[in-house]
DNA sequence: CCCGCCGGTGAACAGAATGAACGTAACGGT
DNA sequence: ACCGTTACGTTCATTCTGTTCACCGGCGGG
């Protein structure tokens, strides 16, 4: 089940760099290149597409204008925009119009990386189950669509740090206590913890309680 | 700069309390209530409108379809689902159509409150500067927008136990009782009686007795 | 060269969520 | 009416959580 993604860039180098990034991320197929809003439009019509990567400044019309079209025509395809303009009102008019991620040119492979990752979560989540049963169910899907790059990380973690997290958590077939993943990277329960809960909130583990024994449950923690 | 709020319900008891719990609200204030997709979109096209409160299940259209006739007419307005609905799919053609925030039906106040709330704080960062500097500026904003506080629930109880318990009700055809759900979720019987008592306060299971053997009569559940 | 500041860590602590134990309540049978 | 039976509902010890605050090391300014 990859996610076919369609390329909107006018500079054609730009177009190619982005092509190639795109097919370097697990999971995700470039199925077209679109250099105007016409062709792009054109494209969208002829196939299936599950997300846009969308210049916003296209040599015919705005990208925006493309996602309004979008809409209008009853498409619920996602859209990632690409843009170097630094205007908050486009920010604002992008979420309006359904923009699930938004990346400033120019950016690094990592935080492009980043965003495609944080989709795909999304995608998980609506796809898997058809029904949900309380609000905190939808709340975590729209929680599962803010991305956190790597790069960028909440003041107070570390991303050597993370990673040993992460190694520890990858190392175990079963999930992990906080205590646990503390013992095997060398750190305290605290750190491990805080660690553990940054990566619970940007998706990337799930959370599940421990019962059994009398006491407090304890909190478990697997890869997504 | 109070926020002008459009609630748009059929029902004309419901429209009433989402009309006064917004007014509830510091720094909110409605605008007008419509009772149909139609009505709804003369308001929209007569006086200008922040937020829109829409209920999906109207009678001449359905919900989205405002929604679609909105950004097909270049309209910005951000808008607050409000449904009973429990499909996913809904919600990700939600999220397609710039929908920002998603009530599941009935709620309490102080759900309702958190998402004006969080609303209000995502309002503010893109009114606030005209320029962004950098990614993670954009990616605050997307936060602002997800991140809504979650339901609080009384203390002693826990969000992901009470999802276990739900689940295993969910997955029953039949009533259970206290000791099975216990069974199912692998937790004792006292926790799950504790969160199935909090599931019949709050009306989201009912309660039954089951006689027929000698000794006292078991207490089954089942979701409302 | 010293000093204050800031980012990352962990020790200590208040309290939150669980289950074992137990007295009590509600039923059917005699 | 009484008794045996079965589950209820509560209390409380237990264990882990989540937060606060002091420490430590490095960096930049004076």
């Amino acid at each position: 089940m990859t996610i076919r993604v369609l390329v909107v860039e006018d500079e054609p180098l730009i177009a190619d760099a982005h092509r190639e990034y795109t097919e370097r991320v697990a999971g995700f197929t470039v199925v077209g290149v679109a250099h105007s809003a016409r062709e792009a439009l054109a494209v969208l019509r002829a196939e299936p597409v599950d997300l846009v990567l969308l210049d916003l400044n296209l040599p015919d019309r705005h990208g925006l204008e493309v996602c309004r079209a979008l809409r209008a025509a009853g498409s619920a395809t996602d859209v990632l925009a690409v843009t170097s303009a630094r205007d908050i009102a486009m920010v604002r008019a992008a979420v309006a119009l359904g923009v699930t991620h938004y990346l400033l040119k120019p950016f690094t492979f990592a935080a492009f990386r980043d965003k495609l990752a944080a989709y795909a979560r999304y995608r998980a989540h609506v796809q898997a189950a058809g029904e949900v049963a309380a609000q905190h169910e939808v709340d975590r899907v729209f929680a599962a669509l803010r991305g956190g790059p790597a790069a960028s990380l909440p003041k107070g973690l570390d991303a050597g740090t993370l990673d040993r997290v992460l190694a520890a958590l990858r190392a175990s077939v079963t999930p992990l206590s906080a205590a646990e993943v503390a013992g095997v990277t060398g750190t305290s329960r605290v750190t491990a913890r805080r660690y553990l809960e940054h990566l619970a909130e940007t998706g990337r583990v799930e959370r599940a309680s421990r019962y059994g024994g009398p006491g407090r449950p304890e909190v478990e923690y697997v890869i997504a």
